[in-house]
DNA sequence: CACTAATTCACTCAGTTAATCACAAAAACC
DNA sequence: GGTTTTTGTGATTAACTGAGTGAATTAGTG
């Protein structure tokens, strides 16, 4: 995706990076000339005449263009790499001092009556594949993932798989039969089956078309479960723990009749 | 430095990372009590109440934040490792976006009659140590490196050095000589000096009070010059390249009479 | 010196965000 | 059941920020 517009593109991920409109276009439009005046500029990024120089000006204070203080003044750009290089320590230095200053910040004690119940919801890919690793990580005897699609299967979930497999009993659902293949290779220790969670599939809802995402089931006591909204790719999930809880309750009835898969049918 | 007001810094690195006030007060207050309601957040983080919960939306969308859908609605924070990994890959993504689209983005030709006389100005510490570690890469026979400040002998600097020590000759001069024996002790194949450019410090402006910071000659063919402003620690620098350019032959007439050091006095 | 291009500065307009309010729905209380 | 409080949503206003424009100043050029 994303290789219709190149400069658009890459102006608006410089926006979401904190560069402004103009400042990003500069930027950008510089990319493409390997240097420029004020007026050249203005031609090939339509920013107004006047503006480039405030807009220039910021982008050197950061360390991405430089200047050459003659008249008409000439700007260029500073190398790719280096740009990038700047922008990454400027990130690690944002969460460094994020970091601190969180663990700093004095907690408040709070009368927390945490019912056994609780059922979280969160969202975001990379958000739900971390929790989905720390949970992997913690788990003391028993994985139960059921995968309903190839997507989710990324490198770095593999590798955490794999890397308890002599650990901790572990199953792998897949959706389809050609996953469950693939997942047979990639993670050879583990118990793979494919889901007979058919009715997950398809039925709800047919309007809003969600498809299953991830079912994770750690020591049949902390669940995941996560849609995917097949247009945008999003990745929505409930998360719950302990024993009493009504979601564990039903995935351990599901467990117990089959469905999922037994850890040991006799 | 920072560490007076750890809620506030930690605000204002989150709102630099993108979020708005309201969202990045309520993450921080959520990160300081395990699990809130609207109300409570509220009180610790003076957002309106009824504004509470759509800063929560959008944090649960970046997957920051979980939600209990009960009633009241519970929030909590994700674990801080977690939510910096999200960032993190967050950052990671827009990096490479960026890359792919500059490097697809045509390049325009622009009829360059690049000067050799150019002199070009750049600001920020991390930009002006990239293109410093460049320089360093590429020389080809001789670094000359003179130091106005112990805040910029970086570990990577020093890596840096020491990696062409063996392929070229290596000068470095400090403004100081304890700055000198730390020099020596570090990288011990450079020859070192101390600069014989006193006349460099306190001198032209004591209003602005600039302090020298780098000055670095590349094949007696290219240069950097910066300057450190003592309070804010900011840096600029120039940078010029060609034999013909004014301040290489400055720095060219400065090494021929052994003010800064000559690789051979004979 | 006159004229043009380059640069800065001040200002308007529009979109966004912070802040407040009014209201409906749900829980808690009596 | 009826009343009061809490919770959540939506609309509204005020303050701010950024995009866009033009006038005023400065620097080059013939």
């Amino acid at each position: 995706m994303s290789t219709e517009h190149p400069q658009e593109d890459a102006i608006d991920v410089l926006q979401q990076l904190g560069l402004k409109e103009y400042e990003a276009k500069c930027f950008v439009g510089l990319a493409r000339v390997s240097t420029g005046t004020a007026k050249q500029l203005s031609e090939i990024t339509d920013v107004p005449r006047t503006r480039i120089y405030d807009a220039i000006r910021v982008l050197e204070a950061q360390g991405l263009v430089e200047i050459q203080h003659t008249s008409p003044q000439q700007f260029r750009a500073v190398p790719l790499a280096e740009a990038t290089e700047t922008l990454r320590s400027q990130y690690e230095n944002r969460i460094e001092r994020l970091t601190n200053a969180l663990e700093q910040a004095e907690k408040i004690e709070s009368d927390d009556k945490g019912s056994v119940q609780e059922v979280w919801a969160m969202s975001g890919k990379k958000a739900i594949e971390n929790r989905t690793f720390n949970l992997l990580d913690d788990a003391d005897s028993e994985i139960v993932l059921v995968l309903g699609d190839d997507s989710l299967l990324t490198d770095k979930l593999v590798a955490r798989l794999n890397a308890r497999t002599d650990d901790v009993d572990v199953l792998i659902g897949a959706a389809t039969s050609p996953l469950q293949t693939k997942i047979r290779e990639l993670i050879p220790d583990a118990t793979t089956f494919v889901s007979g969670l058919e009715w997950l599939r398809d039925e709800s809802a047919p309007s809003d078309s969600l498809a299953i995402g991830r079912l994770l089931l750690v020591d049949r006591s902390t669940i995941l479960v996560s849609t995917l909204i097949p247009e945008s790719g999003e990745e929505n999930a409930i998360f719950g723990g302990g024993f009493q809880n009504g979601l564990i309750v039903i995935s351990r009835r599901l467990l117990s009749q089959g469905l999922l898969a037994s850890k040991d049918p006799n």
